[in-house]
DNA sequence: TCAGGAATTAGAATAATTCCAATTTAGCTT
DNA sequence: AAGCTAAATTGGAATTATTCTAATTCCTGA
């Protein structure tokens, strides 16, 4: 059986693939399912391992295929930290990153609207910024670990 | 003939090698002059090929091994953006980074410290922050690609 | 229902980086 | 100056994440 959306997820989905003349597939459904359905910052392999548990049949490809799909209709971002493999996640507001050194795990940061602002101000005159990319690295909360 | 650094690089370089009792190598030398000598955030290839021509042995291997010794010695700074490959660079003040799409050139976007204490004020309570990253992406000056 | 484009598939290929075992070098110590 | 030892370098193989390719399957709309 097949990931389930929610009926609200479901129809975010079908509504950006639509404007872009793309297929709502079950593999794209169901990378997009289980990126919604544990907000843990996954990467293509988690998210491969997971997506075989509803459909056994999907290869590597395909989901690579389906993450470029959907950060490509705006369902999804990419988090890139250091080197390490691309995370994908379903948190579309500006928020920044911030990675345990420790544990590994990545956290959401908040950003304020000021400041965001503020940010945004830094690019200089004549450069046109289509996206920001915030991240800090450092010890998260050691009770937390 | 080997890389000549300033004798101000030459100290920096000396002190923060032996900081760490790291030996100050030839082939170190001659990576960390040619970051300093053009500074346009070569990648790990390009510096290869700088270094090739002052030391034609060089390999591969120790183009990495010295970044990394560098980096950790706080002469160089990783710039790492999207999954391109990392870039270095010898700009120490902290400063933000703007990648334009069509060049694929990096520019130094410096940051004010207001700007800068109000991103680290996002850092939540019980992280501890060793680190900041910012990048932009977007179209560059028109009349300058 | 059928044609044709879109999506998926398995596996090969690529690119950046890291690892490894062998050799060389730098910086003592005598 | 010669020898010693740990540190650094080397070439090449290995790894890892990701992309490509060509063949197959799936939708969708006429």
């Amino acid at each position: 059986m097949s990931y389930s959306l929610t009926s609200f997820s479901k129809d975010t989905f079908n509504a950006a693939l639509r404007e872009k003349g793309l297929r709502p597939t079950k593999q794209r459904a169901c990378v997009y399912g289980v990126i919604l359905g544990k907000r843990d910052h996954p990467t293509a392999d988690d998210i491969y391992d997971r997506v075989k548990r509803h459909l056994p049949g999907t290869s590597f490809a395909t989901v690579y295929n389906c993450l470029e799909t959907l950060v490509g209709c705006g369902l999804v971002k990419q988090v890139n930290m250091d080197r390490s493999p691309t995370r994908y996640c379903p948190n579309l507001t500006p928020h920044a990153h911030f990675r345990c050194t420790q544990s590994g795990k990545i956290y959401d940061v908040e950003i304020d609207n000021d400041t965001l602002s503020l940010i945004q101000a830094l690019v200089p005159e004549g450069f046109e910024a289509e996206n920001l990319d915030l991240s800090f690295s450092g010890t998260g909360k050691p009770s937390n670990n």
